[in-house]
DNA sequence: AAAAATAAATTTTTT
DNA sequence: ATTTATTTTT
């Protein structure tokens, strides 16, 4: 049911200020995609072109021409994006904004789940198991067949987790298991039969325990509208306009959502296929690419004005992507005055590198650019080490994004395994983590009382009152009783965490971590302190596993915004800075020898590339010492593409 | 037989 | 840093 045309936005509401201040704050092309009126938008935009600034202007404009804020859903990459644009959005409202949807496609999937869990045999309060969760379910799985199967076949399922990647893979991108395996694994064929079997079990498992994994967000959510069309439908009702941002990083199942909404409501979408990096995880440009094609009245709007970057930095740019052959044609232009020549450095290794990158931003300090200005970009989070030391021992603040979380840390994982059992106690994921934790409690008891656990319909009750207990570790089990039972009385994060500590896992942090305890003992005291922002155990939850956690926040360097920016390149997508340094572009590290897609690669350099305003400085090893023996690495291909010459230069500028 | 202690190996990118 | 494999202890 197309609802679209009995709901045409009011474009009497808009005032003359508004109109002027648009048309003073946004050039053509953008005042028309904040305007337009289609039922089918898309924005190609190149980086830095304002393409977020255009979205954030159009929900205001569909806000002051009457649209209520509850019937508009933005979808954006990151929570963190989505908090950022509503906070813009009220800076030009000039109100605080309600009722607003907002967040990641997974975000709101949980959301719309949550609400309608029963229909997949779910209670309101699911788990959701993130990426690690997923994989200890696996092995687990994967190990009930130890006698079926031979070593190195147990061996190769469990060591590169395998089946569940392909199980993924087929999820994310609409395919049936057998498709994803003829085409992609068909050295596994025999094993097509059995890992349908296995998923079978991966899937009633999830249903028992009461979980969803997080392609889960996404799959079972669009099959819910699709199977249930009077839930579906209510949803096409309440939503007049769906925005969303970054598309073309989405996958299949995410572009089937974008398609249902298209052909019920309006629909905004915004991307540019030369910034697709997020292929390993399934995206698929062709979602924007055929989006036209699929609605033909779509229409399209191409940003090419860069108002981020000197020529200079946009020329480079341009210089790179121009290698890759899939890319739609599109030239990148800035009208900025000419500014300062990229540098690109050649350094013996990673340790001269972080001392050149210390004394170039010790020189942008001394001209007067803030420390929030400048950003440290890399291709995998281990390439930053050496300046993170540097950056410590000169006692310069900074903020790294990307690689290890703080929830992926151990210690934090295992206080949250707490947490979680109480939240939903058939969380079998989470009880295996704390019950084997326990002194005198290893792999095989653990595993009896999980086998009792899942019958149980009552877990908690069953283990304080005894019904369930191991036949050796009384000591441990002791603990886990009596924390449990203390846990239950509890009435805030706060106090929940503070009895885990008390309770034996304070002890357990000195021993396990004889010489860094204390830190991560402050990393929950953090934890503790950021769950007093929840009223409840399901948001503090909820935040944790689907928001890249804001915990950090609360530093005074941090809310002054006075720091440094490390961060991965993927993790730098959508943002920009004065200075950018990109490290260690050498041959195997990036391109990496893992990436299958040099395309992608190349796409990655763009972006990281077209992060910077006005300096850039590119970075080649010598060496690299990865597992203490040095490598010796070649410069980087796309380099070469530049044409640098490094013959004999230490440090060599740009013609 | 099961758990604990010790030694060895492994690291792209993330909702 | 953290998981996995191996050896030693209970």
């Amino acid at each position: 049911m197309n609802y679209y045309n009995n709901q045409q936005s009011e474009n009497r509401l808009i005032d003359h200020e508004w109109s002027q201040r648009l048309s003073e704050e946004l050039n053509h092309q953008q005042c028309c995609f904040v305007t337009l009126e289609h039922q089918h938008i898309m924005g190609i935009a190149g980086p830095g072109s304002g393409k977020t600034r255009a979205l954030v202007f159009r929900a205001a404009h569909l806000i002051k021409s009457g649209v209520p804020p509850h019937r508009i859903l933005l979808v954006t990459f990151t929570n963190k994006a989505s908090e950022e644009m509503k906070e813009r959005l009220n800076q030009i409202l000039g109100y605080q904004l309600d009722g607003m949807w907002a967040g990641t496609f997974h975000s709101v999937g949980a959301r719309i789940l949550r609400r309608h869990a029963s229909f997949w045999n779910r209670g309101s309060s699911f788990s959701i198991l993130d990426d690690e969760d997923r994989a200890s379910l696996w092995k687990e799985l994967i190990n009930n067949y130890k006698e079926t199967l031979s070593e190195e076949e147990l061996n190769l399922f469990l060591k590169r987790r395998i089946a569940d990647r392909i199980v993924s893979q087929a999820n994310n991108s609409g395919l049936d298991l057998e498709e994803v395996i003829k085409e992609y694994y068909p050295s596994l064929e025999e094993y097509c039969y059995w890992l349908k079997e296995l998923n079978q079990k991966y899937e009633e498992r999830k249903r028992i325990m009461n979980a969803f994994d997080f392609d889960d967000l996404l799959v079972k959510w669009c099959e819910l509208f699709e199977k249930a069309p009077e839930i579906g439908d209510n949803y096409l009702l309440k939503f007049q306009h769906v925005l969303v941002d970054e598309f073309q990083d989405t996958n299949v199942i995410q572009g089937r959502l974008v398609d249902w909404f298209a052909r019920g409501t309006s629909v905004c979408l915004v991307g540019d296929d030369a910034q697709s990096i997020y292929g390993f995880r399934f995206a698929e440009v062709g979602n924007m690419l055929r989006f036209p094609e699929r609605f033909p009245s779509c229409k399209v709007i191409k940003l090419e004005q860069n108002y981020r970057s000197h020529p200079e930095i946009v020329e480079l740019a341009n210089r790179i992507i121009s290698y890759n052959t899939q890319q739609l044609p599109k030239e990148l232009f800035s009208r900025k005055p000419s500014g300062e020549e990229p540098v690109i450095a050649k350094v013996r290794d990673g340790y001269e590198e972080a001392h050149f990158v210390l004394e170039r931003i010790n020189d942008l300090l001394g001209k007067g650019v803030p420390p929030s200005e400048i950003s440290v970009l890399y291709r995998s989070s281990y390439l930053a080490s050496e300046v993170e030391f540097e950056l410590l021992k000169r006692k310069i603040s900074y903020r790294t994004y990307g690689g290890l979380k703080f929830v992926q840390k151990a210690h934090i994982r295992d206080v949250l395994a707490w947490l979680k059992v109480l939240y939903n106690p058939k969380d079998v994921v989470a009880w295996r983590r704390l019950i084997s934790m326990q002194k005198g409690l290893g792999p095989t008891t653990c595993e009896k009382i999980i086998t009792s656990l899942i019958k149980s319909s009552d877990p908690l009750n069953d283990i304080l009152e005894g019904n369930i207990k191991p036949s050796r570790g009384k000591d441990g089990w002791e603990v886990v009783c009596s924390t449990i039972n203390r846990l239950k009385a509890a009435e805030t994060v706060y106090q929940m965490i503070h009895v885990v500590l008390e309770e034996g896992y304070h002890d357990l942090l000195v021993k396990n971590y004889p010489d860094n305890w204390e830190e991560r003992f402050r990393g929950i005291e953090q934890l503790a302190h950021y769950g007093n922002r929840y009223q409840s155990l399901d948001s503090f939850l909820e935040s944790l596993s689907l928001e890249e956690s804001l915990i950090w926040d609360n530093t005074k360097e941090i809310q002054e915004k006075n720091f440094i920016t490390l961060s991965t390149i993927h993790s730098a997508k959508g943002k920009e800075w004065e200075a950018v340094f990109i490290l260690a572009l050498n041959h195997g590290i990036f391109p990496g020898k893992m990436a299958s897609d040099l395309e992608e690669e190349r796409r990655l350099f763009y972006v990281a590339a077209t992060r910077a305003r006005r300096y850039l400085f590119l970075l080649t090893r010598e060496k690299d010492f990865r597992w203490g023996a040095p490598v010796v690495t070649g410069p980087s291909l796309f380099l070469q593409e530049l044409g640098v010459d490094f013959d004999n230069n230490i440090l060599y500028e740009m013609e």
